[in-house]
DNA sequence: TCTGGGGTCCTAGGACCC
DNA sequence: TCTGGGGTCCTAGGACCC
C-alpha cells in the first residue's frame, strides 16, 4: 500500500435530526420527514425522501407548506436535548477506534479521525466499513465515511458517499486511481469543497473555476491573491497537502451568544427589555458554567431582514467592563440600560441578543488593586446559590427581574417537539 | 402571517505613535 | 509654501461552517 503522510477520516451521520428522530420512531421510516430550526422557522434537516421531493436545506416552512401537505411530510419541531444525548454516545463509540489524541468532535453529527498511523496495517476501507457497521448496530443511525490526506479531502470524499449509493457509505480517495478521481471530481461543483460558501464559488466561476477538477488545478498563490490565505489552504489541501491539523483538544473560547427571533414582532420598550434580561440570563450561565469571565457585552436589536416595506434596522452597543465579571446582576444592568439605545420606535422588532466576549478563565484572572474582594466574594455566593437553586428545580422557579413572566407573546414557538426519550419524564412508552 | 442560532477566522481601514 | 513612513492595535464587516 502507498505511504502517506497524514490520512484522516470524516464520519457523518446521514440527515442527523431526521435519524435520530427515526430510531424512537420507527414509523417515521422510509417517510418524507422534516425537522424545523428554532421558532419552527426553516427546514434544517430533511430524510432522503423529503429531499427528493425537493425540499431545499434552510428553506423557510411557510414556502414549503403544500408540498408538506400535498405529500404528508411528517413535521418536527429541533429536539436538540435527544439530539445532544445521540451524539455524545456516537461520539464515545468513535473513540473505540482511535487514541483521543486521534480524535476530533467537529460538530454534532461530525467526527475526524486521525488514521495516519493505521493506514500501513489495515485496509482503510474495509476498516471504515466495520466502523459504520458498528454505528448502526448499537445506536440504530446510518453514516457516511470519507477517506482522504488532508481535512478537506476527507470531507470531499464523505460528500462523495453520500451522493452516491454504489459506494455503499464509504469514499476511500487515498487507494483510488488518479483517474476515477478526475471523473468525479469534474462532476462535482467547486461550491460544494468545505470553505467554498456561495460568494467565493460565484467569484470562482467568473475566473473559469467551475468543477473541484479545476479548481484542484488552480494555482494556490492566484487563489491567495484573489481571496485570501484561508481559499489557499484549502487549494493545497485537496492537492494532497495537509494544512489543517486534527484539532482535539477545544479551543478556547471567543465568545457566547444568546438570541432569538421572537414568536411575534415586538414594538414596546418594556417586551425588548424582558427577552434582553432573559438572554443575558442563558448566556452568564453559560459563562459561570464554563468558570470563565467576560470583559466586554455587545447588545443588538434588529427587525426583520426580509420585510420590504421598511428599511433593515440594526442596531449594536457595546460596553467594556472596567474588570471582567460572571455577575449576572452587573451584566443583566448593563444590557437592559443598553435597549433604551437600542429601541427606536415605530420599529418593528424581530430579534434581539447579547454576545459576551473578551473571555479570560475565572481562576487564573488577577484582580486589581481597586477591587473589594469582600465584595466579589459576597457577590460570587449570591450568584453560586441562584445556580444551585436554577439546577435543582429549573430554571423558571427564580429569575432576575421581568424575564421570566408566564405566556409572553414573543416566546419561540416549537408545535412539533418530539419527547425526550433520554429523561425520566418522557420515556418511550410502548403501548 | 410565516425566513434559526451559535460559532470562527480574515481583511481593510482608521487611529495613534514615534 | 512645504505635510513621511512604518508599525501596532482596534473595530466593523464579510466570509465561512454546522
Amino acid at each position: 500500500m502507498q505511504h502517506h503522510n497524514k490520512i484522516f477520516a470524516l464520519v457523518d451521520i446521514n440527515n442527523c435530526y431526521v435519524s435520530c428522530e427515526r430510531v424512537f420512531n420507527p414509523s417515521l421510516n422510509n417517510k418524507p420527514v422534516i425537522v424545523l430550526s428554532n421558532n419552527d422557522g426553516c427546514a434544517v434537516a430533511r430524510s432522503q425522501e423529503a429531499k427528493d421531493l425537493g425540499i431545499k436545506m434552510a428553506v423557510p416552512f411557510f414556502q414549503i407548506k403544500d408540498i408538506v401537505e400535498k405529500h404528508q411530510v411528517h413535521v418536527l419541531s429541533s429536539n436538540y436535548a435527544l439530539y445532544a444525548e445521540m451524539s455524545r454516545r456516537f461520539m464515545q463509540l468513535l473513540a473505540d477506534f482511535v487514541t483521543p489524541q486521534e480524535q476530533e468532535v467537529y460538530s454534532i453529527d461530525e467526527c475526524f479521525l486521525d488514521l495516519s498511523a493505521y493506514a500501513e496495517h489495515i485496509n482503510l476501507t474495509d476498516h471504515a466499513h466495520s466502523i459504520l457497521k458498528r454505528v448502526f448496530r448499537w445506536l440504530g443511525l446510518p453514516a457516511c465515511i470519507g477517506v482522504g490526506r488532508s481535512k478537506t479531502e476527507a470531507k470531499l470524499a464523505n460528500h462523495i458517499a453520500k451522493k452516491n449509493k454504489y459506494f455503499n457509505g464509504v469514499c476511500n480517495l487515498v487507494d483510488m486511481d488518479p483517474c476515477s478521481i478526475e471523473g468525479l471530481y469534474q462532476t462535482i461543483d467547486a461550491g460544494e469543497v468545505w470553505g467554498i460558501g456561495r460568494k467565493h464559488a460565484k467569484k470562482l466561476a467568473s475566473l473559469g473555476i467551475h468543477s473541484v477538477m479545476d479548481f484542484s488545478m488552480a494555482s494556490p498563490e492566484m487563489l491567495r491573491k484573489q481571496f485570501s490565505v484561508v481559499m489557499q489552504r484549502t487549494s493545497m489541501e485537496l492537492q494532497g497537502i495537509s494544512c489543517m491539523q486534527l484539532e482535539n483538544a477545544p479551543k478556547a473560547r471567543q465568545q457566547i451568544i444568546a438570541s432569538r427571533s421572537f414568536g411575534h414582532r415586538i414594538t414596546e420598550l418594556e417586551d425588548l427589555k424582558e427577552a434582553m434580561s432573559l438572554y443575558v440570563q442563558d448566556a452568564v450561565s453559560r459563562l459561570r458554567s464554563e468558570k470563565l469571565l467576560c470583559g466586554c457585552l455587545l447588545g443588538f436589536a434588529q427587525s426583520s431582514p426580509f420585510d420590504p416595506s421598511k428599511p433593515f434596522y440594526n442596531q449594536t452597543r457595546s460596553y467594556t467592563l472596567p474588570e471582567p465579571t460572571d455577575n449576572l446582576l452587573i451584566l443583566s444592568k448593563i444590557a437592559t440600560n443598553m435597549v433604551n439605545e437600542l429601541y427606536a420606535q415605530d420599529v418593528t422588532f424581530k430579534k434581539c441578543g447579547v454576545i459576551l466576549t473578551c473571555l479570560e478563565p475565572k481562576h487564573t484572572h488577577t484582580h486589581d488593586i481597586f477591587t473589594d474582594l469582600h465584595d466579589c466574594n459576597a457577590s460570587d455566593d449570591l450568584m453560586n446559590s441562584l445556580d444551585k437553586i436554577q439546577h435543582k428545580f429549573g430554571k423558571t422557579k427564580l429569575a432576575l427581574g421581568a424575564s421570566m413572566l408566564p405566556n409572553r407573546t414573543w416566546k419561540m414557538s416549537r408545535s412539533q417537539l418530539s419527547q425526550n426519550y433520554f429523561s425520566w419524564n418522557e420515556l418511550l412508552k410502548i403501548e
